[in-house]
DNA sequence: GAGATTATGTCAGTACTATTGACGTAATTT
DNA sequence: AAATTACGTCAATAGTACTGACATAATCTC
C-alpha cells in the first residue's frame, strides 16, 4: 500500500499535487494584475484580519520585513491596502483592505473555495470538520494560535473611502 | 462559520498553514546539503518512479527544462541521481536514484510521514483513505493520471553501484 | 528627562527558483 | 534525405526570499 519503509508516500505526494493545483487557480488571476503569490497571501490575511499590524503579518507569513516591503508597497500603491496609524501605539501601522482589495481577495478565494467544495463532494465527505481537523493537526502545535477558524471576519468594513 | 460570502475561508487558510509546516521539515535537512525545495521534488519523483525520463519528470513537476537543468545537474554531480540511456529510445535519459539519493529521499520523507501519522492520530481519523480521497479530489481531474497511489514503488533497486 | 527599546521603513547585496527565447546535437521517424 | 523528437545549454529576466546595516519616530523605563 505504498507504505514501504514505513513511509506514507501516498499522502506526501497527494499533498504536493493538491497544493500545486490549489494555488494554480489564483495564480492565473494574479498574473493579470502583475501580482504573484506573495501579494495573494498578504491580501488574504489583511482581508481576513483587518487592522492587523505589520509585525503580526510578518509573524503569520513567516517572512522578513524586507521581503514584505516590496509586496506591501505595491498593494498600497495600487490602492488595494491602506495603512492607518495605530490608535493605541502610533508607531504601529494597522493594515486594512480597501473595497478594491476586498474585491480582489474575494475573486482569488472564489475558485479555491469552489475547488474545496467540489473535492468534498467528489470524495463523499459530508463532514467538513474532518478535513479541517486533519489540516489543523498538520500545523505545528506552537503555531496553531495563528489560526482562528471562524473568529476572523472577512465581511468587516474596508477603508477604501475615507 | 467563516463561510461568509459563501467562501470557505477556513479550509483555504488551513491548507496554507498545513502546507507551510509540511514543507518546513525537509527544508531544514536540505539546507545542510545546499539544496532547496526543487532538489527535493526531483529526488522524490526519481525515487518514486525510478527510470522515468526527463520529459516525464518535467510533466509531473510542471516546470521548464531550463529550470530543471541546474537542479538535476547538481543532483547528478553530487551522486544522488544517475542517468542511463533509454533502452528503447537512445535519445531518452532514464533517471535513477543512487543508494545515496535513495537514502536522502527517505530522510526527507521521514519527518513528513511522521507529521501525517501524528495528524491522523490527533484528529481522530482512523480511515486514512478519507484524507487520500479528499486530496486526490483537489487535484485537477486531467492531471490525476500522474498520481499512481500504491503502484509506484520506492523500494526498487537503485543504480548506485553499477 | 535621558536612555533604551520597539515598530516600522529602507538601502544594498545575494540566493533560489522560475521564466522565455535561441541554438546545438544525436537519434528516431516519415 | 528531411522532419521531428529528446535532451542539453547559453543568455537574459523576474519573483520571492534572505542577511546585514542604518534611520526615524514613538513608547517605555529608570
Amino acid at each position: 500500500m505504498s507504505v514501504e519503509d514505513g513511509i506514507d508516500f501516498a499522502i506526501i505526494e497527494l499533498f504536493f499535487f493538491a497544493y500545486r493545483d490549489f494555488t494554480s487557480d489564483p495564480d492565473q488571476i494574479l498574473a493579470d494584475y502583475g501580482f504573484g503569490r506573495a501579494h495573494h497571501r498578504v491580501l488574504h490575511f489583511v482581508s481576513r484580519r483587518p487592522g492587523l499590524t505589520v509585525a503580526e503579518l510578518l509573524d503569520v507569513l513567516k517572512i522578513t520585513k524586507q521581503s514584505l516591503a516590496r509586496v506591501l508597497k505595491q498593494l498600497i500603491d495600487t490602492d488595494h491596502v491602506v495603512q492607518l496609524q495605530g490608535p493605541r501605539d502610533r508607531r504601529q501601522r494597522e493594515l486594512y483592505p480597501t473595497a478594491k482589495g476586498r474585491a480582489l481577495a474575494l475573486a482569488l478565494a472564489r475558485p479555491q473555495s469552489r475547488r474545496i467544495h467540489a473535492a468534498l463532494g467528489d470524495s463523499g465527505i459530508t463532514e467538513r470538520t474532518l478535513v479541517e481537523r486533519f489540516l489543523e493537526a498538520m500545523v505545528n502545535p506552537e503555531l496553531r494560535a495563528q489560526i482562528d477558524v471562524g473568529s476572523a471576519k472577512m465581511s468587516g468594513k474596508s477603508h477604501g473611502e475615507h
